[in-house]
RNA sequence: GCCGCCUUAGCUCAGUCGGUAGAGCACCUCACUCGUAAUGAGGUUGUCCGGAGUUCGAUUCUCCGAGGCGGCUCCA
């Protein structure tokens, strides 16, 4: 994921004498060995490429985006040739590099089973010792489909000529180049495996220096459950056997941080079966947590001028008739509950029941922007397949905010509520960001007039702009209804999540016939903003777990301060002090157990508690009490206002 | 929803080639009263995910269902 500063490339021009040799010839002779393929006149290209006097041979390292991409590619080669020795018959879809790895679709007689994916690797490890030269070959599309007449998937990709609408496709045809190349696999001479490729591949197999075959899962070829499922092995390559084993490093760390192990180690929440799939309580510890979460955006809300509106959970189903979301979402919402001559739907989102508040009564230019905020609950029917801990959930709360504003209050509603989602968002810790703006295509799904998607579109960009943030462009990702904005996170292990939300909507207030009264005695239509800062309150609760390790800093933590008596004399003593805590609005608790103060120290470290205050003779015999911190260090002696002052500085403090 | 794997004590997991089961932690009892990550001894705990089938007998085999995990697809 992070890596480490990238070497600079070097860069050589082909001399008159060196026309005709190769372009790893060329690198090899300015003293360059660290190349896993090289950048001839701004392509990628096989070492072996033929260079002509002039040529701009450029280094491309292994530890770079290009280096490991190739040699990922070349691993994703080496998978498939032992799975067609091991498995002959089985069929190759595509095998391209991923971020971090690399995977490689098939078609097998039966699905693999973990042993197989053992005895694969063992076979992969073989190939690479083999030193087998990948060898390129430029084919007529007659001969490759001769020589891939056992290919199925190949002959589909010719025929695609590149397969735009297949991610990943065009490692094997590039649809840029008029010509079709096969590699061979060739040790000595003799021909040991061939894939239609569009490469370039690193010199030999023996030159991939680490990977790992990670799991296996299904996917639909070409991306479409319409099509056949194949059977995809993800695998792991990096330029040396210490990259890969940093990469695993971090996959262990993200698999120590995962919210739902430390949901359940840390008394969090659960997902009882009872209840259903997809549906969380939370604990005591947890719900400490989310309501310290809730109410601090509460108050910021509060401050940023939106009012608090509530709405029910369920509406009859003409609700959604009028917003559109019915004939858009009906597979994604919980079916309807016939009730007294009715539909009635769990509601999705929050939007319609707002706008109706909205159109209470008559509203005026004067009071316009109208902010309405709620903690709204929402059903989602999410297939049982993509449920996933807290990040995807089938009940979930939405910190939902809805803005009403006049098309002139548009830009700067936009820029203002921007600048309160990221200042919110660095409250809870996160700090780095970046921006990504979703745009519509010329899908049939999006709705409103094309002036006006320019018009939003060039609103959002003039806040993403004025943010300064890196923006990334997202077309044909917006909602149905109008173009938005997502605020991206990086966590603390560099992962990227998406949080917040912002979409600019005509369409609704169009649905819904909403007006206001401009000054001059005319009606007008309000526009929509829709926000959301966490997302869902479970998913940026997970998120944050995650972010944190289960150590949420003191403001945010369940339990801010254990008590840890010496012995059970000082039982009391550590009491007082615990009640002096609360009166400030600490979380303590006090462990008088039977345990030991060893084994109670281990239990609060364990629960990740922020401050452990000890107290024993010591202390007792001066007003005194003792910190041991999260990171192990320890203050002794501390007089106990000074104590509680310190504990309540560092939750004032947001720390 | 689709594919594969999984489900045994509160938790993590072992085990039974078909004869109703075990460890560590947790919990309970007793002793210990201790200064910064596990005191010792003793004890309790199970519809072996649910249902049906095969069988003299099913936690174990088969089928169906539920839930979980990894992906695919989807994500207002």
């Amino acid at each position: 994921m992070s890596s480490p500063a990238l070497p600079a490339a070097v860069t050589v021009t082909v001399t008159a004498e060196q026309a005709g040799t190769t372009a790893g010839e060329v690198l090899r002779a300015a003293g360059i060995t660290d190349s896993a393929v090289a950048r001839v006149a701004g392509r990628l290209r096989d070492l072996a490429h033929v260079v002509d006097e002039g040529d701009v041979v450029e280094q491309v390292p292994y530890a770079s985006a290009d280096g490991r991409a190739v040699l990922r590619h070349s691993s994703a080669h080496v998978l498939a040739q032992a799975v067609q020795d091991l498995f002959p018959g089985t069929r190759l879809g595509i095998g391209p590099p991923i971020a971090d790895g690399f995977y490689y679709d098939f078609l097998p007689e039966r699905p693999f089973t973990p042993q197989d994916v053992t005895a694969i690797e063992q076979r992969m490890t073989q190939i690479v010792r083999q030193r087998q030269r990948f060898s390129r070959r430029v084919v007529s599309e007659g001969d490759a489909r001769e020589e891939l007449a056992d290919e199925p998937f190949k002959l589909e990709l010719i025929d695609l000529k590149g397969g735009a609408d297949a991610e990943g496709a065009d490692v094997e045809v590039d649809p840029s180049a008029a010509e079709l190349s096969i590699y061979d696999n060739l040790a000595g001479e003799d021909l040991m495996w061939k894939d239609l490729c569009r490469g370039p591949h690193l010199p030999t197999t023996r030159d991939i220096p680490a990977f790992a075959l990670m799991r296996t899962a299904a996917a639909y070829w070409r991306g479409s459950e319409k099509n056949p499922q194949l059977q995809r092995i993800y695998g792991t390559a990096w330029e040396s056997k210490s990259a890969l084993k940093t990469h695993l490093t971090m996959l262990e760390e993200a698999e120590k941080r995962d919210h739902r192990r430390l949901g359940a180690e840390l008394d969090l929440f659960s997902f009882p079966d009872e209840i259903g799939s997809g549906l969380a309580v939370f604990h005591p510890k947890g719900g400490a947590v989310r309501r310290v979460m809730e109410d601090y955006s509460r108050r910021r809300h509060e401050q940023a001028g939106y009012s608090f509106v509530n709405s029910p959970h369920i509406t009859k189903e003409d609700l959604f008739l009028t917003s559109g979301h019915l004939p858009y979402y009906a597979d994604t919402m919980f079916p309807p509950i016939p009730f007294e001559g009715a539909d009635y739907y769990l509601k999705p989102m929050n939007c319609p029941f707002h706008i109706l508040v909205f159109k209470s009564r008559g509203r005026s230019y004067r009071e316009l922007p109208q902010r309405f905020f709620e903690f709204g609950t929402v059903y989602r029917y999410e297939k049982s397949g993509v449920v996933h801990g807290l990040t995807r959930v089938r009940g979930l709360t939405m910190d939902d905010a809805h803005i009403f504003c006049t098309q002139e209050q548009l830009a700067a509603e936009l820029s203002d509520v921007l600048a309160f989602v990221l200042g919110l968002l660095r409250d809870f810790g996160l700090t780095d960001f970046f921006l990504e703006l979703s745009t519509r295509d010329d899908s049939a799904k999006f709705v409103g007039k094309p002036e006006q998607w320019e018009q939003a579109t060039a609103a959002l960009q003039a806040a993403a702009d004025s943010s300064g943030l890196e923006l990334v462009a997202d077309p044909g990702g917006a909602a149905f209804y109008g173009p938005k904005i997502s605020v991206q996170a990086r966590d603390a292990i560099g992962r990227t999540w998406q949080m917040s939300t912002i979409q600019v909507d005509f369409n609704l207030p169009e649905r819904f016939e909403l007006t206001y009264q401009a000054a001059d005695g005319s009606r007008q239509r309000p526009v929509m903003l829709h926000h959301a800062l966490f997302g869902s309150i479970e998913r940026f609760f997970g998120v944050l777990l995650e972010h944190y390790a289960g150590a949420f800093p003191a403001w945010l933590a369940p339990v801010q301060v254990v008590g840890i008596p010496i012995t059970s004399e000082h039982d009391g003593y550590v009491q007082d002090v615990a009640v002096r805590l609360r009166k400030h609005g600490i979380r303590v608790e006090v462990d008088s157990s039977e345990d030991r103060m060893q084994k109670k120290i281990r239990n609060a470290q364990k629960s990740k508690v922020p401050f452990m205050l000890l107290a024993g003779d010591e202390d007792a015999g001066k007003g005194a009490v003792s910190f041991r911190y999260r990171d192990g260090t320890q203050e002794n002696g501390v007089p106990v206002d000074e104590a509680v002052a310190k504990v309540v500085a560092a939750v004032e403090q947001r720390r």
